[in-house]
DNA sequence: GCCAAAGTTCGAAAAATATCGAACTATCGA
DNA sequence: TCGATAGTTCGATATTTTTCGAACTTTGGC
């Protein structure tokens, strides 16, 4: 892969992850991501064209929303929970349908 | 932006949200209201042009994380803390250096 | 009434984003 | 090796935001 260009957990800017989901078709990617866990590109792409899918997740790469790895053919798409949860506690639950608990 | 001037609480919307705290100045500003209350539009340009000021107060407002009310010659803005906690719990906390309490 | 202060609005120009097709890359399976 | 699939990259255009000066509005003081 040579586009890695992929933020620590630390380098994660609040003004990008903000500019990130400010988009409805990434925030939508977004709570999918949190709710059925990672999803190939081609999943989540409504009637868009690959290359605009693939502008939105590299988007959301870059913010540090998501992290992507080969799988066969497909490049699967996680949310890093983890990571966000870290940088900025809290911030996933104002986006994310909550589940019951 | 999706909204007119003043939404209510259960109007304010995600994506307004996330677009407007996307630009550092207006993080800035929200960060500032959030620390030091109400203020006026003088009082946090730093040397920006008013009219560069005054439109971002505008995104702030018609997003739904700021009211603005005469007083005087001046016009005072205030975070609408209770309303923007109400419609997204969580949210601000992410954004504002927490007090300590 | 006139003037100054604090913002707003307008309009045009610059910058940043989004969109989409076409060409390209990587991987798998036959 | 060939073909198909899943994405990426490129380049050009379109749309959205930002920026800033100039003109305008509102309020208070004299």
């Amino acid at each position: 892969m040579r586009h890695a260009r992929l933020p620590a957990s630390e380098e994660i800017a609040l003004e990008d992850v903000f500019h990130a989901l400010s988009d409805p078709f990434r925030l939508e990617v977004v709570r999918r991501l949190a709710t059925e866990g990672e999803q190939s590109c081609q999943a989540l792409e409504g009637d868009r064209p690959k290359s605009s899918v693939s502008h939105h997740f590299r988007v959301l790469r870059e913010a540090g929303l998501i992290r992507t790895r080969n799988e066969g053919v497909t490049r699967m798409n996680a949310l890093r929970r983890d990571d966000i949860e870290q940088r900025f506690p809290g911030l996933l639950a104002c986006v994310v349908p909550q589940p019951k608990e």
